[in-house]
DNA sequence: CGTTGTTTTGACACTAGTCAATGGGTGTGG
DNA sequence: CCACACCCATTGACTAGTGTCAAAACAACG
């Protein structure tokens, strides 16, 4: 078994601007990893959480990536969206405090669980991390209208552009390459995530590819032509 | 000119309970509503902000109804979503305070503007109030949710019931009809919304009369069987 | 080295989009 | 009060883009 893996510290984390530390005093986050609660990692398929459990705690992504999802009534998975590190899980629950879709590994993850009662308590006595809260809260929203947007109109050219788009910003924000990374999820799941099928996520990389704007190794995706990626998304792009 | 309308009590809103006020004190929805600013009422197709443009402040839905849209680089409008009364506009412009969509009134509808900083300073003195803002912005994500799984992976059919039965809900909260109302956008408003065509909405709103599901009479909407029209979302519903 | 799951590719079907014509409702001006 | 114009909604014909199904290629794993 995996032993309990040391105790986190926000000081050190590298995540900490990424994530609810940002903008605290070095004593408030001295606080706040009081009530870190850590938990084992988690492997490809684990689920850190289902639909319709309480909510006793928000999660923070330390490492690896983490999948939004519900099954249908028909067993069919319909993947809403993706958590990589330094973002926050669970936002959507601290309404009624019970989970709204389930949550599970697509590698093996590791977060820091934020209990709710310690973490409403910690809000109440650090006016700035009330503050973190609210405007991940907003930037939430905002992300989700984007997403909306993404899905409302758009051809599969655009989307999927947009999807790699999406990923080469965030891996860049995490200080990784954003014209090199690996993809943590089979094409199933990109498909389900963009309302397409597996075989057209297929297609439009073998396109993509022919116009020597990516090059695809299996799960591996190099960007060739950043440029030209962002032309194709251009004329759906809001002014 | 419309003279500017006499001042807002939360305390005899009829909206309060689904509003910012739900949970606080008596003598709390007293501090909060002196900080709301009165507007003019607006009418169709007044803009109420656009995007891009710094935000200063949230606005409650008072009557009426509202649309968040975008224009991408070809001039076509967008459609995100619908404001209805007793509804936090600008949610997502909390994260930087810069709007991120365009909002106007789809009829004459008014609205309690709520100025950023003062909300703040409050929030900070009445922890009802943030914690009911909190659940606010959680319940926003959980909606935005819903919207992105109704948009993934759903026919013209499922996507124009499930417009029809969420609008039914909200209109039945605020203690209207639900199986009977105006809808106040054009069908080219609720293509754009659902990620169709107007001529798509047209044929799909045809084909639900023939099966005496619903009666259309231009924007007039009687829902005759609201089971049946459940039903057809059932396959999709997740658990 | 065989088994299994994932990805790619091809053939075909079907849903929804586009374009165009028609119909109906509303408002304005003669 | 009627005629006209305009906007919105509906309907039909056709098309294009994706989905579906099936088979083959490929990679990962035991």
């Amino acid at each position: 078994m995996t032993p309990c893996p040391p105790k986190t510290s926000c000081l050190t984390c590298r995540l900490a601007d990424l994530c609810l530390p940002f903008g605290l005093q070095i004593n408030e986050i001295e606080t706040l990893e009081i009530i870190i609660k850590n938990k084992r990692p988690l492997h490809l398929g684990d689920i850190l959480f289902n639909k319709n459990e309480q909510c006793l705690g928000l999660f923070a992504v330390k490492s690896g990536s983490f999948r939004r999802f519900v099954i249908n009534a028909e067993g069919v998975e319909q993947t809403l969206g993706f958590y990589l590190p330094g973002e926050l899980i669970g936002l959507d629950a601290l309404f009624d405090e019970r989970f709204n879709c389930s949550v599970d590994a697509l590698e093996t993850s590791s977060v820091c669980e934020l209990p709710l009662t310690r973490l409403n308590e910690l809000c109440a006595k650090i006016p700035n991390l009330q503050y973190q809260l609210t405007r991940i809260l907003s930037k939430e929203i905002s992300t989700n209208h984007e997403q909306i947007f993404l899905l409302s109109n758009n051809s599969a050219k655009i989307k999927v552009a947009t999807f790699l788009l999406m990923l080469s910003k965030r891996y860049g924000l995490l200080g990784y390459s954003h014209t090199h990374f690996n993809l943590s999820m089979p094409r199933q799941t990109i498909a389900s995530f963009l309302g397409l099928s597996n075989e057209t996520i297929s297609r439009q990389f073998t396109a993509l590819c022919k116009e020597n704007i990516i090059s695809v190794n299996q799960r591996d995706i190099q960007i060739n032509d950043l440029d030209l990626l962002q032309a194709i998304i251009e004329p759906c792009h809001s002014h």
